[in-house]
DNA sequence: GCAAAACGGGG
DNA sequence: GTGTACGTTTTGC
């Protein structure tokens, strides 16, 4: 039973896409073992819905039977669930269209109005879901069973265009990439209309010739597909991209979670963020979800765009070709096969990425009873785990309950603790992995309503799962798909069973949510997290910071790693038998700024910087580099080092032996010219202002700018480094040379730039030093105090800020 | 310093 | 096939 709630029951194997329409037809597109043919059955499945009462189909008399007696044409059989559970009754007709009007026209009857949509009667009188999960869950089928990632026929395409609004700009270019990793590129032969339709039919072949079922790129859902829609639209070429003659590109509503932006009200609504695409027979994947559900728990991209995560994870070979997205077509006129280059290594990476990352949507798509595109962009609660629960009550027969809303109780939260701030050394974290669903198993705490216990069910089974998956990974080859394979499982089954707390507590928007369970789950998480502090303070660490599931702490000097790995150990022989306390690395010193918010050095030399107040997006690349250089000397405790390092800068601005171009700030226009100049006058933007002195009385919004304070309260612009060299002048800062060397102006504000070094970026090690230390660190070095002291004897500083025992109330 | 608004990503 | 959700950073007073 349980593994019938975890992966379905029926045993069809290599479905690769389900279409179904609310008439009953489904096409199921199979990939044959062995052979890896496909092949398209078309079946039949009866439509269904789940209803509270059957009030609103009594005016069918006869027509209305109960299941059992088997189907009536042109009517509707029931079928009651047993046990508690608003939503009782499973309706099903042979046609999905006859069954809901039959539905609405009872509805319109007791309402005394008309309704447009059964899903107007409210979520507490009926479920109805997509026609593709209707005859998933009836089925009990999931895709990709026996299939493996790599038995997919993935292709990638990515569209270079003039610019980024289709309603005005064009598509000159396509690359594409096969199956078998050859890459290829469509170009438009000339620049009208009808250059750009030829382009489109080709485009529309191409994929028709190839195949796949699968196609990905990066933001495919928020930049390529409706920019294809648009020009064809525009240009009136049919986007037969489906397979057989089917429906071609079709909107589906924006999905949670992965869907970009609000495209609010006031200023133009951007629908380019909102929609999603849909084919019959293939499965369009955007690797931009894959990206942002990895950020969600890794948190150590420094961006979510391709070329970033590309580098991130060494996908991008040395020879990349890189062109800034805003001069693509501007180089394409003076040198296409730069432009080609660039277009097909595009593909190559999205590809890479899409292996890379997308083999947990994979893995889920063969558990959760949705089409595999869905289960790529969806949340893991309402998206994943709410579908397995509803198959699951189903299966059994059992009664589902509606969305109930909350008691008013409050949700409370994980604990944070800060014990002590500024620099130490000799750092361990050790943390609890995956504490809440561990609790959840321990303590069997699980959503009141869920009489079946599926939830717990689901979760026991999915961490024994993993660790089984974790342990094939590990014994399979390096690179090997089985290993690919068992890493993605792995990955998938993290990602529903962290969120089996997440979907406790999100009260009003999942089916089964308990605050209550939640705030046990949290209360537990407490009192872990606060015994495990205390047992490691009473074995003689400086406890610094902990938050939720971790903790970070410094032991005495003369430890040595066996003795930080015993005392992990021991304390977690203290925890309960499925909470698991881990040696999560060790760092030769800390700086501890605020809660969230630190500096780790590792024993290798790496600086770590994590929080707010390290990450500034923006920041000034003189200032990042001065503050990575004087965290380095102060976690060596090497005060005078840090003096010398902030004079030298200081001294550096003043002679303006720092480049205009590492003062400057790289910056992103989005206003358009009229919209900044319609609000100029309440408000001035450097950046704007910049340009603006430049000369320039155009730009594009979206366009980025280095902008710098120059003298006399003037806005300074510099030249785009990237405008004509081959894009790998990524600046090396280093206070080395004479300025510019393009002969750049060097009038930036002195003075608001110390002001800036002192204010922003020295401001970052206040917690590390005495307040007279900091002061005769941080002094302008053109106005000596006669009262200086020597630095030489100068050590960083920790303060503890809480005896562990009262922050820990006990 | 705070709340409100904008952003993310694509050429 | 409509609507709301997010989390972080920047802006505006």
């Amino acid at each position: 039973m349980e593994d019938e709630w975890l992966w379905g029951w029926d045993p069809t194997p290599g479905i690769v896409s389900v279409w179904a329409e609310p008439d009953g037809r489904a096409f199921v597109w199979r990939r044959l073992p062995g052979t890896g043919a496909l092949v398209r059955d078309d079946v039949r499945f009866r439509p269904w819905l789940l209803l509270a009462s059957l009030d609103d189909l009594t005016h069918l008399g006869a027509r209305l039977r109960p299941e059992s007696e088997g189907p009536v044409p042109r009517g509707v059989n029931y079928q009651e669930l047993e046990g508690p559970g608003a939503l009782r009754y499973v309706v099903r007709a042979d046609d999905g269209r006859a069954l809901a009007a039959a539905v609405l026209h009872g509805a319109a009857r007791r309402l005394g109005r008309q309704l447009g949509h059964v899903r107007e009667l409210g979520e507490s009188a009926v479920l109805s879901l997509p026609p593709e999960e209707q005859y998933l869950i009836a089925s009990g089928r999931t895709y990709f069973r026996d299939l493996g990632f790599d038995d997919l026929r993935r292709m990638q395409f990515d569209l270079e265009t003039t610019g980024l609004d289709p309603g005005r700009d064009r598509i000159f270019l396509v690359a594409l990439r096969e199956p078998d990793g050859r890459t290829d590129v469509i170009e438009a032969h000339g620049d009208g209309d009808a250059a750009e339709a030829d382009l489109l039919r080709r485009l529309v072949a191409r994929v028709r010739a190839i195949d796949p079922d699968v196609i990905e790129n990066h933001n495919l859902h928020g930049f390529d597909l409706p920019f294809i829609a648009r020009r064809a639209r525009v240009l009136n070429v049919p986007l037969a991209l489906g397979r057989a003659g089917l429906p071609g590109l079709r909107q589906r509503p924006a999905s949670r979670g992965a869907s970009l932006g609000s495209g609010s009200m006031g200023r133009t609504p951007d629908p380019m963020r909102r929609m999603r695409y849909t084919l019959p027979g293939r499965e369009l994947i955007d690797t931009l979800d894959a990206v942002l559900r990895h950020d969600f728990s890794a948190r150590d991209l420094p961006g979510h765009g391709l070329k970033a995560v590309a580098r991130h994870f060494g996908l991008a070979g040395p020879e990349r070709e890189h062109i800034p997205g805003a001069r693509v077509y501007e180089v394409y006129g003076r040198d296409p096969e730069r432009v080609r280059r660039y277009a097909r290594d595009d593909v190559t990476e999205a590809a890479g990425l899409a292996r890379l990352l997308g083999g947990a949507a994979f893995a889920l798509a063969r558990m959760a009873p949705r089409r595999y595109e869905r289960l790529a962009d969806a949340g893991p609660a309402t998206g994943v785990l709410d579908p397995l629960l509803v198959r699951a009550y189903l299966r059994a027969g059992a009664a589902l309950p509606a969305h109930e809303s909350g008691d008013g109780t409050p949700h409370s939260g994980a604990a944070l603790h800060l014990f002590a701030t500024g620099v130490a050394r000799h750092i361990v974290k050790a943390d609890v992995a995956s504490l809440y669903p561990s609790l959840m198993r321990e303590y069997r705490i699980g959503p009141r309503r869920d009489r079946l216990g599926v939830l717990l069910a689901l979760v026991d089974r999915l961490v024994e799962h993993r660790l089984a998956a974790k342990a094939r990974a590990r014994s399979a080859a390096p690179g090997s798909p089985e290993r690919h394979t068992n890493e993605a499982l792995s990955a998938a089954m993290k990602i529903v069973v962290n969120s089996a707390y997440g979907y406790l507590g999100a009260v009003g928007l999942t089916r089964f949510a308990d605050v209550h369970a939640a705030n046990e789950v949290t209360r537990r998480g407490r009192e872990v997290l606060g015994l495990l502090c205390r047992e490691l303070a009473r074995r003689g660490v400086t406890l610094l910071e902990a938050d939720t599931d971790g903790v970070y702490f410094a032991v005495p000097d003369d430890w040595r790693e066996a003795d930080e790995r015993r005392v992990v150990s021991e304390v977690a022989a203290l925890l309960p038998p499925r909470v698991h306390l881990e040696f999560d690395g060790r760092y030769a010193a800390m700086l501890s700024h605020e809660p969230k918010n630190y500096v780790l050095q590792s024993y290798e030399g790496e600086l770590i910087l994590r929080g707010v107040a390290f990450r500034s997006s923006r920041a000034e690349p003189f200032g990042e580099d001065f503050l990575r250089r004087a965290l380095r000397c102060l976690l060596a405790g090497d005060i005078p080092g840090v003096r010398e390092t902030y004079v030298a800068t200081v001294t550096a601005l003043r002679r303006r032996t720092i480049p205009t171009l590492d003062v400057a700030a790289n910056v992103r226009l989005k206003k358009t010219p009229s919209e900044y100049l319609a609000v100029r006058e309440r408000r001035r933007e450097l950046s704007y202002e910049a340009v603006l002195a430049s000369g320039r009385k155009h730009w594009a919004a979206g366009e980025h700018v280095r902008v710098y304070r120059a003298v006399r309260g003037r806005a300074g612009l510099l030249p785009d480094p990237d405008a004509e060299d081959d894009g790998s002048a990524r600046h090396d800062s280093r206070d080395d040379g004479g300025g510019g060397a393009a002969g750049e102006p060097l009038d930036y504000d002195v003075d608001y730039y110390v002001r800036l070094l002192r204010e922003t970026f020295a401001a970052r090690l206040v917690r590390a030093l005495a307040p007279e230390d900091f002061a005769a660190v941080f002094a302008d070095p053109e106005q000596p105090s006669l009262f200086a002291p020597s630095l030489a004897n100068a050590r960083p500083i920790l303060t503890v800020l809480a005896e562990p025992s009262s922050e820990l109330g006990e």
